[in-house]
This record gives structure tokens, C-alpha cells and sequence, in this order.
DNA sequence: AGCCCCAATGTAAACGCTTGCACCGCTCGG
DNA sequence: CCGAGCGGTGCAAGCGTTTACATTGGGGCT
């Protein structure tokens, strides 16, 4: 027998009115309620979730697809994310498609990619989805619509799904103005990979974001002071050699494209006993747990936060509020630390 | 109508076959097998989890519990255990307690700690529980024995559950050992905090291990050469300012009880003009990322393996071949790089 | 040729809830 | 004084599978 059933027997009630006073509905008397709830905590009874879904086609569980896991700005989404949708007492299941493979290929060429939406999503196993840093193709795009369930992106835009993204342009030009305001003139830029292009087009758009300050406050480009990296530690330590060792350029500061990235900048600087800010100012993107020690400037993107609202947004389309503006934009914020500083040399026109 | 029975319709077979031959059972011909399929994928038929769950009893989700989420150590563990199940085709829901928020205070006190274990893991949400560094407490245990849910934890042990467990007080004499075989004879110890105690004891045990490795080869365990920081970066560079100031010790190496607090070790000897490993010798524990980067010895624990094989455990429990070993050894490795090497000074008695 | 057995399939009873609809007093306005 | 309206409940029909058990049709044996 149901088990909803010995608690509607303790209780002296329906079942129906168990299931409308647990689910915390309105249409049910204070009285009775309390009657209820004491003869379901007597019975140590919970709903059960499956039966729950079946009948009513609601999991409250929300799906979270990421590109990648074991990466800081992921992790940051991802706990921000799992803290919201506890606190709404939804459930996580995690999906990652280890970007790693096959990002490259079309995106129907990636294994786990395909399995995502052809078994995962359409299983009937989430209320809906956010999907972190992903750009689906149009055939993903429907398949998510035809099932109808929501769907949220973080780090768009992507044309007609509701997405949260952080203006990476005005980042860029933030950061680099800041190092202009500073009276630099060379500054040079490590820019993601583009070879690794698993946000939108984020490299790109962050170095045209340092080149539009650049021109604005009429200093030239020069192509020789941007070198690509990887996102790491380790690669933006490598750019750097490139850029100081460069016989042609003489940057007196950097604009990394991630706070990783800038501080394997002022690793290598040190390295090449240049100091920081004094020969050389660094600034990054992140708002990484290592900025501070290192005391590096950076423009802070608040991932966590990214991850909450990206909650509280799929919660509201999943209550009808579909009626909100499509895309919102996140927060971030300059955090000026020890790694800047006007150049040492006498500034030049 | 039940999806189901349309593509049983339009397989001409009852909707029984149709659920056997999507199973995969071995009992349905090849050519009803085959019709089946072909008629599941012109209607687009995907089983639906909530219905499948509620009739089997069995989800194909397991639920994965960690302290944190937003740790290197954490991460690792969690890609490498969504891997393996996304590779057995299982759902991985995630749940974290953000340790930092009452992990002092009994396990009873903790918010979502009781809100795991009494919502949850009774709603049927899960076939299986992992637990990473999780210390679950007698009711704790009860509660999920009481489910007949397996339970795996990676890093116990843990009486009465199965548990893979990485043997931390071998770990610590190996990176020991391997300092005092290079010949050093004064060498520092930067612990966990021990207030920090996640793990079961882990900055006790490796501290006992370094101190047995000491004793063995009959060097006397010096209290001033043991620090205590909080497993970051930061931590292992203010517990190295502090060792290297202090003029009552000479530490010729650190070990590090985790591959952050050695690289803040690094950092923090460099800042002190002090060579790496010319002056003094770095290990660590954890084979992270960053350790090739910086050159860093260290004893690899192979997080993601811990999860993969978390996974592995806790699938053949639900096979019901729980005929194994209560505990299985996680493996480890020591890992020579550059920030190791023999004292300078000549070697004392 | 007759029988037994097994493989392959069908039948139908769960699984444990949610919810539209019906129903029952009551209060309230007319 | 009566009917409408409404808060509070109960009834029972699903929700879409899985699976124990029954059934069927051959093939192999004696």
C-alpha cells in the first residue's frame, strides 16, 4: 500500500489532503495541516520523488551542463548554483561534457554531447536546465524547446534562450583603461587561447575590448604585444617570457585575459627580476581565491554569484515569469590591488 | 496513453517487450529487439525516468557528498566520479555541505547536514550514496543502512562501510623518507589545522608519519619545526615565513602536508631569497595541477582515480556483489621533481 | 509420436503519488 | 429565508513503467 496511505490513516484524513498539506498547499486548514505533518514526522514518512514526478511532472531537480569540472571558474558557477537550488529545496544533477574531447568537431560529433541531449534531458529527469559557457547549435536548441523546459545560459548570448551574461568587452576595457589611467602606453595583452574558444568567442571579444581602449585613448595596437595562452598558470607564465624576451616591444604592463593567466605573468616577471608593479603592472580577469595573495589587480566577475542568479532565473521561468527582459547582464567589479602602478619610466606621448 | 504503448503498437509487440527489449534483457529475439528499437527511434521514444523509478525501484542516479565544493582536492574527485557513472550510464546528483558553516559543531547542527540525511536520501532519489571525507556519525549510518542504500566513502575508514581509504600515514613517511634520504636531517612540517579536521584526522595522521618516518631513521622530532596552516597557498607561505624566521630552527626541507601549502612554501623561500631546492628542499601531497608547474615534488594521490573508483565500488554494491573487501586501498606515488634535492651544508650526525 | 522444457512474448497488477472534480457545510447578501 | 459562494475535503482516475506469472510454440529426446 502506498505509504501516503498510513499517514492519511494516523492523520484521519485523505490521502489527498496529506499530499495537499505536505506539499505545503494553500487549500488546506491549519488544523488539519498540523495533524498531518505530525503523523508524517511520527512515520518518518517523505515522499517519495519518483512517485511524486510521475504523477505531478515535476522533478525539482535542475540540470546543470558545464564544459568542463576540474577548472576554478566552473567550480565557482557550479557552487553558487548548488547553493541556490538547495536553499529552493531543488536537487543538482551534474553534467559535464569534458569539453577536453571533441570540442573541436561540430558539436553532434561529441559523444557525451549527443548523449546529453538525446537520453539525459529528454528522460524526463530534470525541470530544466542551465547550461554554463555552452554554445548550442539550432538543433539543440529545439530539442531543449520541443520538451519544454526551461533553459538558462550563463556566459551568451544566445538568441532566443533567457541567458545571464557578464559584458566581456567592457570588461576588457575597464581593465585596460585602468592600466592607461595609470599612464601606461605599452600595455601589452595575453589573450585566451582561441583555439579554446569554449565561452563565446570570449578571447576575441575581451581583446577587441583592449583594443577599442587602446585606439579611444590614442595609443596604437601593436600586434607584437598580444600572445595567445591557455587560460593557465603555466601559460600565462610562458606568454610572458615571450613578451619581456621580445627584443621589439617594452611592455610596462599586462592585460591578461584570466587571473590565472596574470599570475604566471608576475611569476615569470619576478623570474626575470622585473618587479611588480614597479617594472612591470599586471592586471587580470577573475577575481580568483589567488588574487589576493598575489595581490594582483583584477576585475572581479563574481562567479558565484553567476551560478545564483542563473538559479534564481530558471526558478522564475519554471513559475511562469517567462515575462522578463531575455538576457541580464552580471555584475563585476575593478578590485585594485598591489599589481598596478604608474609605469616607472617618465610617461611618453 | 502511456508513450510506451505506441511504440509498442507500432512494433506490433506488447508493451512489455517493448520495455525488456529497451532494457537490454537478454530474453527478446534480435529481430523483435530490432523492430523495437527502430520504432523507439522514429517516435522519439526516450523512457521516462519518474515512470521507470517508481515501477523498478531504482533510479540510475547516485548522489555524491562532499564538505566543499569550491577545492581543488574536491573537484578532482567529483570530475573523476561523473565520469564513471556517465560512462555506466548513471545520473550524478550532487550535494554539498558547505563544510565551513558548522563543521564545528556536531554533525546534528549542521543545517544541511540534517536536511541531507532526513529529506534527501529518503525520497528515493538515489540508488547509492558516496561520501567524500565525510566522518558520518552512528545515526548518520543508521539512517542509511536503514534505506538499504549503499554507501561508498573515499577516505575513512569508516566502521561497518565500505571504504576507500588512502593510507595518509604512508604517504607522510614516504614524502619524509624520501627528504631524509637526500640526506636532510632538520626538516619542517607544515600540517593541516587541525581545526580544519574534514578528513578523518588526516593532518594528525600525516603528522604521525612524518614524526615515525623521523624516529626511525633516528633523527629527534623537533615541536618548533611543525607549523599548522589551512591547506591553501597562502597558509603554506605565512607557516614558511614563520619557520624561516624563527631563529631557534634551521630547517634544510619542508614537507608539506598538502601540494598548496608547498607551493606557498616555495613562494614564500624565493621572497626570502632563499633557493629552491639549494637552500631548502619542498615536498607535497596531492599531485596537483600546479606541481609540475613549480617544479614540485610531491606524493600524488590521483583524486580522480579516488573518484572512478568510488564509483566502480559503489556500482558493484548495487550489483549485490558486496562479497569484497570492506576496505580498498587508494593508490599513491611518489613524484620527484626539482624542488627536492640534498642539503647544501654538509651533512650532520 | 508424444512429452518436456525453454525461449519469447503477452497480461495485468503494482509502484506511490497528484489533482480535477464533486461534495459538504457555512456564511453572507439580498 | 434562500441561494450563491467559498474554504476544506474526499474520490478516483490517472502518471508511464516494470515484472511476476501465465501462455504459446517449437525443438530435442525417448
Amino acid at each position: 500500500m502506498a505509504k501516503i496511505q498510513k499517514v492519511a490513516e494516523l492523520a484521519g484524513v485523505s490521502t489527498a489532503t496529506v499530499s495537499r498539506a505536505l506539499a505545503g498547499k494553500p487549500s488546506v486548514s491549519p488544523t488539519t495541516r498540523a495533524r498531518v505533518e505530525k503523523a508524517a514526522k511520527e512515520l518518518g514518512y517523505v515522499v517519495s520523488a519518483s512517485a511524486s514526478s510521475l504523477a505531478s511532472g515535476r522533478t525539482r531537480n535542475i540540470g546543470v551542463v558545464t564544459p568542463l569540472l576540474d577548472t576554478w571558474f566552473y567550480m565557482k558557477v557550479l557552487s553558487g548554483a548548488q547553493h541556490a537550488l538547495l536553499d529552493a529545496g531543488y536537487d543538482l544533477t551534474l553534467y559535464h561534457l569534458d569539453a577536453n574531447l571533441g570540442m573541436d568537431l561540430p558539436a553532434q560529433a561529441n559523444p557525451r554531447r549527443r548523449r546529453l541531449f538525446e537520453e539525459f534531458l529528454r528522460r524526463k529527469r530534470v525541470d530544466a536546465l542551465i547550461a554554463v559557457s555552452l554554445e548550442l547549435d539550432a538543433a539543440e536548441l529545439d530539442s531543449m524547446r520541443g520538451l519544454g523546459k526551461p533553459v538558462v545560459c550563463v556566459g551568451g548570448p544566445l538568441p532566443g534562450v533567457p541567458t545571464l551574461s557578464i559584458d566581456d568587452h567592457a570588461i576588457a576595457r575597464l581593465a585596460t583603461d585602468h592600466l592607461l589611467s595609470l599612464g601606461h602606453r605599452h600595455i601589452a595583452h595575453i589573450a585566451g587561447d582561441p583555439d579554446f574558444e569554449l565561452d563565446f568567442h570570449l578571447p576575441a571579444t575581451r581583446r577587441a575590448g583592449y583594443e577599442e581602449a587602446l585606439a579611444e585613448s590614442g595609443v596604437e595596437a601593436d600586434p607584437l604585444l598580444v600572445r595567445s595562452a591557455d587560460f593557465t598558470i603555466a601559460g600565462g607564465y610562458d606568454a610572458t617570457l615571450q613578451l619581456l624576451g621580445d627584443p621589439r616591444v617594452h611592455p610596462t604592463a599586462i592585460f591578461a585575459a584570466s587571473d590565472e593567466m596574470a599570475i604566471g605573468a608576475i611569476l615569470a616577471a619576478r623570474d626575470l627580476g622585473k618587479e611588480v608593479p614597479g617594472d612591470l603592472s599586471v592586471v587580470g580577469i577573475d577575481g580568483h581565491d589567488l588574487a589576493d595573495f598575489f595581490a594582483l589587480t583584477t576585475v572581479d566577475q563574481f562567479p558565484e554569484v553567476q551560478g545564483r542568479r542563473a538559479v534564481e532565473r530558471v526558478l522564475h521561468e519554471l513559475d511562469g515569469d517567462s515575462s522578463e527582459p531575455a538576457n541580464e547582464e552580471l555584475p563585476y567589479e575593478l578590485v585594485v590591488r598591489k599589481s598596478t602602478a604608474a609605469p616607472r619610466a617618465p610617461r611618453e606621448g
